[in-house]
DNA sequence: AACCCGGGGCG
DNA sequence: CGCCCAGGGTT
């Protein structure tokens, strides 16, 4: 695939009249969003971590609270890491929250509250990779850096009729290529956003509004009729089965978690077992009988409750079996491991939670409450 | 290059 | 139910 070269009969006054289009439509249509009232580094860049993987809509209460909270990069700096993740609970890629947190004690250590014009400091942050060292540059310094996300990439290779595949390989040079080659000197961040914009707005995935276009008259998508061919289809992805065994056993001591891999038949890796070890090829449902029976002294001989989650969608199968048994021995209950922690069946009932594991958590606190063990 | 991470919205 | 979304890190 070429390098990004402009289509014939492309000079520099046509760039110029079009970049000139881009963002006048800008100013015109941008959304009224709480991370544009003003250029501050620190709102931007929270803002730019919440939207990886996740939508506008989705995004706005979470940054509200978020900075209600953390209004400033020394106030996260300092805050309780749990702190910090609480207010992420719902948002999911809970590492996201993790890398903003340890880069913002790492900039308030080195930089107080004055977060610096430098891209050299901001890339070697964690969770901050070309997209977002791009964004806040262009956003809060008015640095000429590209960027390029979902939205760009299909303005871009629409808009120049890119036939490869954006996303992988060459296709990848040629579209940061690209969004390099169409930046205007002035007005940086705003002509980003206008790209974005555009792509959420008009240029969409199925069905682009090119009728309301303010560039479509230089678009090759449109003038060819191949809108729906640029950018290609993704690749399906494949569907991965994963057995999953939640179970603990609370006396002082937990046991937890262990995960299969797609063979089904033997521990993939132990996430956090103080108690119960388990030995390698040893069946899940063998291992935990075992470690429960460890610590209850009692002969447990049913299930665990098993979880089979698909690639992206999660599903349970349950069986409160195990509940069961620790119901005979008495003295015991059982929390549940959500999002990385130990949370309490009582609990869970205000966890924020997809529908299938709200389900999960409603099943286990209506089971403790008529067992009588919370 | 392939894979992992999460949850919601939408057709 | 399957695809998509203001990506980055790891292997």
């Amino acid at each position: 695939m070429p390098e990004f070269v402009l289509p014939a009969g492309w000079t520099s006054r046509t760039l110029a009249a079009v970049r000139r289009k881009l963002l006048a439509w800008f100013d015109a249509h941008r959304r009224d969003l709480p991370w544009r009232a003003d250029r501050d580094p620190y709102r931007i860049w929270v803002s730019e971590v919440m939207l990886q993987q996740t939508t506008v809509a989705a995004v706005v209460p979470y940054f509200e609270r978020f900075l209600a909270s953390f209004p400033t990069v020394a106030a996260l700096a300092a805050a309780d890491e749990q702190a910090v993740l609480r207010h992420w609970e719902g948002l999911g890629y809970y590492r996201r929250a993790r890398h903003l947190h340890r880069a913002a004690k790492d900039l308030a250590a080195a930089h107080g509250d004055a977060l610096p014009d430098d891209p050299a400091v901001w890339a070697e942050l964690p969770g901050v990779g070309p997209y977002i060292l791009g964004a806040v540059m262009s956003q809060a310094f008015d640095r000429k850096l590209p960027i390029v996300e979902a939205n760009s990439l299909r303005v871009l290779s629409r808009w120049f009729g890119y036939r490869g595949d954006p996303r992988e390989g060459a296709g990848k040079k040629w579209v940061w290529k690209a969004a390099a080659a169409v930046l205007p000197t002035a007005r940086v961040g705003d002509f980003n956003q206008a790209l974005m914009e555009l792509g959420a707005l008009v240029c969409s995935p199925t069905a682009p509004a090119c009728g309301t276009c303010p560039v479509a008259k230089w678009c090759e998508a449109n003038r060819l009729g191949l809108q729906a061919q640029i950018p290609p289809a993704t690749k399906a992805k494949k569907t991965v089965e994963v057995r999953e065994v939640a179970v603990v056993i609370r006396d002082g001591a937990k046991v937890l978690l262990c995960r299969r891999g797609p063979d089904a038949s033997r521990w993939a890796n132990m996430w956090e077992v103080p108690h119960g070890e388990a030995v390698a090829g040893e069946t899940v449902e063998a291992a935990v009988r075992r470690v429960a029976r460890e610590l209850t002294r009692l002969d447990v001989t049913s299930g665990p409750e098993l979880v089979t989650i698909r690639h992206g969608v999660t599903r349970f199968a349950i069986t409160m079996t195990c509940l069961e048994a620790i119901r005979k021995a008495g003295t015991y209950h059982s929390d549940f491991y959500a999002e990385g922690r130990w949370v309490d069946p009582h609990d869970l009932k205000d966890y924020p939670v997809s529908s299938p594991q709200r389900r999960l958590a409603d099943e286990l606190t209506r089971a403790s409450r008529q067992l009588r063990l919370i």
